[in-house]
DNA sequence: CACGGCAAAAGCATTC
DNA sequence: GAATGCTTTTGCCGTG
């Protein structure tokens, strides 16, 4: 038979899991950070600016769409404030 | 013979292989959040409610970290402040 | 009459403005961060090790956090989980 | 007489006045950032795109040449790589 | 389905 | 120049 005991046991056994899942997932995502921040030292070892490696990153990795829309507000904006 | 231009290709080559390393790392990552928000949908699914889940686990995160800070002059401060 | 040059110079006031205010709000956080640097010194000059210093601020920051998400879900998953 | 207890008691009151010096500070950047995101949704409201002026923001605080400098790099790798 | 709030991540500055 | 912490940005989720 079923009592409220072991239905708590069976959802502790269960929540416990749902969170050990979550924080496994956690770790495997610290060791990307890990080996993308020994990657970007590399590249900086072998003279690359990582700043600017990241931003073409972040620049590749958005839809050509979103540069043109978000540069011509940008261009809007600037001649609005009289700027260069 | 290593002229500008070789040279400028071989630079084009290595610039490639670390951009494309880390645009790897990047989708990796995408990959493991999107593990975790299926996870978290199927805690939902099984009744636990995720904010509160994902409170415990950063809770289970900082845990460690308050017993890192215990050096004598933090509970020399601590006392003298009147801090647990 | 209303033309799109007037329209235009008003939206560049306008523009401007709100670009302004943040900009002068901006200033007055940087005031602050130079007034808090300020004040770190003269505690390492009257001898107290600010890193400590920061990591007590840090710890009174997050105390009332603590109490904040004493709410009785969290405090069955808690309890579930073992967690005091 | 300064005894032991006194100089500590001392110690405590200058600790103390550190801390809340600190944290007040800390408390002004706060509303600082609240009314700075009050502005921001202000002039989303009034129409504007918050992001693009943000960015505009961050272009004039830097000095013109770095912007130079980093666009001339940045010229340089996208070509490499065959951007446009 | 747009909006605002919230938590995670990235980038940045500052420290030693 | 490594490492820490802070600020900013980004994505996510619940809500009107």
């Amino acid at each position: 038979m079923t009592n409220t005991v072991d239905a708590y046991a069976v959802s502790a056994d269960e929540l416990r899991a749902f969170i050990e899942r979550a924080e496994q997932i956690g770790a495997e995502k610290r060791d990307l950070s890990e080996i993308e921040k020994e990657l970007m030292a590399e590249a900086k070892g072998r003279g690359y600016e990582t700043k600017v490696l990241r931003k073409i990153i972040a620049l590749r990795k958005r839809k050509p769409d979103d540069v043109t829309i978000g540069t011509a507000v940008m261009e809007m904006y600037k001649a609005a404030l009289g700027m260069a």
